[in-house]
RNA sequence: GGGCAAGUGGCGGAAUUGGUAUACGCGCUGGUCUUAGAAACCAGUGCCGCAAGGCUUAAGAGUUCGAGUCUCUUCUUGCCCA
């Protein structure tokens, strides 16, 4: 059998890719736009980058092979706080740290032989980029979607830095392992909120998006309903205003708690033992988590307010770290019966507790019951189920002018501002009275200073000598905003720049962008379900709104998730992590180390991380067995959503069949002329046809694992008609519609075997004939009795009842359970089943 | 604690959506070739049984001529939110 060099096929092709992009000349064609999501430059590529562009480039070239014109770009999600720990490490500057893994990832990404217009290549932190983005932050500001807010930060007294929500664990500083602070700072934040009823209800158009990932984007904008009510304090002027989205609980009230920073707290502000308890507030993460699992506690006031439908009680008002000013008022009832946090407050201060719903344990409660039933000791409440209740009581506090039915969201605004270096500067001046203003457009980029020093703690750009010192449109004094953007915001519009990537003068232009957008099949991990595609749609939308002439209002028409690739992890005697080429598996579950031969233990498939050693090179893989291997591989073992376990002797086993493939190409090339009858040659192309058509339908519903097996039955049918000395052009034109088929899957390959076989149409794909197939392919009837298979007879399709069963007769299986029986019922389903029921 | 998925051989997984369960691949077993290994090829491979046959889609019930697929209960495992 004569072996395929994979090596120097797979370049010569490649070099092809890079001249032959999915274009049709005629711009007239449907347009279809595939992206996966760009990789952050991170130093080499992963196997989940392996798999994430393969799904993409099938995508791309089946809809090119189609007929259709396909913009499938690629770019770097290139700043972020990474680049800065790695340049301090090895001294170097982020930027060239960057530029290096940029440079290495393409080289890897283009030995995958993928589809890709790198004219189009964008790159984040390259000034080209974020020159555009400080234009956009520039046309929001003007819009009022940006606005700057005093808000709580993680803030780590060590690094004297923010920490973002993930890089607090367990209260403590990533990499200082300090302590977390709350501290007061203000920030740049985007008005993400309003639009959030937008955000939601678009949600219904998103037909092509799982259902999941719209489950955890509603859930995350949280809409809920409820009622500010205001409690007048004893005084009878002052009011304090509160949000509940448990009305109807209302007569179990037993206290009121305030955020530390409602204003109602400057009345305190003098006092120490106030000035204490909000220092140990401060302790506390910012984190919904944190202040969930964090110790109820609170500061009473001498301060009561009136129940407003109990004439005559006073409840007491407390200060509470597990009220948020961000969140509703400020200020709640708490109802310890009846919500668990409550509860818990009321156990440690004592305070009353009333239930207000019927349940099981009434009177007996030793936890909040926040379950179903009927309202009790609640005068005109009483008897009414809770939905019933809210209504009334919603319909009462309004009736009485002392509040108001209203919605609120769970989403907050998106904070944008970084005390980071490696990020895109926000274009803002702050002058010597105090007034901030905007850079003009014409003053953009504000470029990053390359000469900073990354080794002392805090913000680099702040400590520079120099670059924060200009002057503002008029030559007066300012200082530069030294916060960069968070790198949430160069992701939120890139799909943009893809359609005019190197306009000097918009962030895209306008007709580009119509006829590009949206984004017909968008791909990427589902661990960017929430933000990455929440913060998408805010830019979209915005950008729609600020400019009519973009019609768009969501970026992604349809979107896949796929899975992750794992592999088993591999731990020595003293509980070290070992790679997998540090061992030998002696069988499934055993394995040694190569070094002493020690036992090593053999853990579950996880998903391949570096701190757990179980990870793979795409790179060496590529080397061993070629890039058409590694990408039949990973499409192979499992339906792309759902994550994939990887295994060497999967690629190996995926090589040797690539190998047969071009064996078989070969000896069809190499047959002697030869002849066959009719009837072998029907029978041929309706297999070939009918496999086109299975093969078409699996790429259309994103089943390529199920594309590959079947590939590997139309093989064995190619095999068979060649041991069968069919027609050589016969083979020759199935050969080719099979290896058409194949392109998007292992395209050096089949562009190989095509070129030999002298095909020169490379870019359509094969048609299918409908009526050849369902003419003649022969359907496998089973036939049952009583609902249980006994005979399986090969029939025409279509056939009628009667000549069914005419058949059936003839079948001695099927006499010898009817024998001597009474056939009460038949049961005939054409083309599909005969069921006799007999007693 | 709440919500959402999912559970099919030794393993990854198929099943034209209610109609042959276990396609295809891996692994395993036996054989051919080879000095040997690797590779290649042939045959077998859900379970029980010598066989006829019976059983089998996490467990149990239900609807149906017929259930992996629909309904209910229970169990288990993931993911998200708390």
């Amino acid at each position: 059998m004569e072996r395929i060099n994979f090596q120097v096929i797979e370049k010569k092709w490649q070099k092809h890719f890079a001249k032959n992009l999915l274009y049709r000349k005629e711009k007239k064609a449907k347009k279809f736009y595939c992206l996966e999501m760009f990789p952050y430059p991170s130093g080499k590529i992963h196997m989940g980058h392996v798999r994430n562009y393969t799904i993409g480039d099938v995508i791309a070239r089946y809809k090119y092979l189609n007929g259709f014109n396909v913009l499938h770009p690629m770019g770097w999600d290139s700043f972020g706080l990474p680049a800065e720990n790695a340049a301090k490490l090895n001294n170097l500057n982020p930027k060239d740290w960057t530029n290096q893994n940029i440079a290495t990832m393409k080289k890897q990404l283009k030995s995958l032989g993928l589809s890709i217009d790198w004219n189009r290549e964008i790159s984040t932190c390259d000034k080209d980029y974020y020159k555009h983005q400080q234009e956009l932050f520039i046309d929001l500001y003007n819009h009022g979607y940006v606005s700057r807010k005093e808000t709580y930060v993680n803030w780590d007294p060590v690094e004297n830095s923010v920490l973002a929500n993930e890089q607090v664990i367990n209260g403590r500083g990533w990499r200082s392992n300090a302590i977390v602070e709350r501290k007061k700072l203000s920030q740049w934040f985007f008005n993400i909120t309003k639009l959030s009823e937008e955000l939601l209800s678009d949600l219904l158009k998103l037909n092509n998006w799982p259902d999941k990932v719209k489950l955890m984007q509603k859930n995350w904008i949280g809409k809920s309903y409820g009622c500010e009510i205001d409690f007048f304090l004893e005084n009878g002027k002052e009011s304090l205003k509160i949000f509940t989205t448990r009305p109807d609980t209302i007569f179990g009230a037993t206290f009121i708690a305030l955020s530390v920073d409602h204003p109602i707290c400057k009345k305190f502000t003098n006092k120490n033992s106030f000035k204490e308890f909000k220092n140990i507030c401060s302790k506390t993460g910012t984190t919904e988590e944190a202040l969930a699992n964090a110790e109820k506690i609170g500061y009473k006031t001498d301060l009561f307010a009136d129940h407003p439908f109990i004439s005559g009680k006073k409840i007491p008002v407390f200060v509470a770290n597990f009220v948020l000013m961000d969140y509703g008022t400020g200020a709640i009832f708490g109802c310890p019966a009846h919500d668990q946090r409550d509860y818990d407050f009321a156990k440690k201060y004592n305070i009353e507790i009333i239930e207000v719903i019927k349940h099981d344990k009434l009177g007996k409660l030793n936890e909040a019951y926040n379950g179903e039933g009927l309202l009790t000791n609640s005068e005109f409440l009483n008897n009414l189920n809770i939905e019933e209740a809210k209504k009334k009581i919603i319909q009462l506090v309004e009736n009485k002018k002392i509040g108001k039915r209203k919605i609120q969201y769970r989403l907050k605004d998106w904070g944008v501002s970084r005390q980071r270096y490696w990020g895109c500067p926000i274009p803002i001046v702050y002058l010597e009275d105090g007034s901030i203003q905007t850079v003009s457009k014409d003053d953009l980029p504000i470029i990053l200073p390359d000469d900073v020093d990354l080794n002392t703690p805090g913000n680099p750009l702040e400590k520079h000598p120099t670059w924060k010192f200009t002057k503002d449109k008029n030559g007066k004094k300012a200082i530069r905003e030294t916060d960069t953007l968070d790198t949430f915001v160069d992701s939120s519009w890139y799909f943009l720049r893809f359609c005019s990537p190197n306009s000097k003068k918009f962030p895209f232009e306008k007709d580009e962008a119509n006829y590009w957008m949206p984004v017909d099949q968008y791909i990427g991990g589902v661990e960017h379900a929430i933000l990455h595609l929440l913060y998408s749609r805010f830019f979209m939308k915005c950008i729609n709104k600020m400019n009519k002439q973009i019609k768009y209002s969501e970026p992604f028409k349809n979107l896949f998730t796929q899975g992750m690739v794992c592999h088993e992890t591999y731990k020595d005697q003293n509980n070290n992590w070992l790679y997998p080429d540090e061992i030998t598996k002696l069988s499934n579950h055993e394995a040694i180390k190569n070094t002493d031969k020690s036992k090593v233990f053999v853990g579950p498939p996880e998903s391949m991380s570096k701190s757990k050693k179980n990870t793979i090179d795409p790179e060496v893989m590529i080397t061993r067995y070629g890039a058409d291997s590694v990408r039949w591989f990973i499409l192979s073992d499992s339906p792309p959503e759902k994550d994939v376990q990887w295994s060497d002797q999967g690629v190996n086993s995926a090589n040797k069949f690539l190998q047969k493939i071009w064996d078989l190409n070969n000896q069809i090339m190499n047959l002697k002329e030869t002849k066959s009858e009719k009837e072998k040659i029907k029978n041929l192309e309706v297999q070939v046809n009918y496999f086109t058509q299975k093969i078409t339908k699996s790429i259309e519903n994103f089943q390529f694992n199920v594309s590959i097996a079947l590939f590997y039955e139309v093989y064995k049918i190619l095999r068979k008609g060649l041991e069968e000395k069919i027609t050589k052009n016969i083979l020759i034109k199935n050969m080719a519609t099979i290896m058409k088929l194949l392109i998007p899957f292992t395209p050096h390959l089949a562009l190989e075997c095509l070129s030999l076989l002298g095909e020169k149409n490379f870019d359509s794909w094969p048609k299918t004939d409908e009526n050849l197939v369902s003419s003649a392919i022969k359907i496998k009837m089973p036939v049952q009795i009583n609902g249980k298979t006994r005979d399986i007879l090969e029939v025409e399709k279509d056939l009628s009842e009667q000549s069914i069963l005419k058949i059936v007769l003839k079948s001695t299986k099927i006499k010898k359970y009817t024998e001597n029986k009474e056939i009460f019922r038949t049961i005939f389903v054409k083309n599909k089943i005969v069921n006799y029921i007999i007693k």
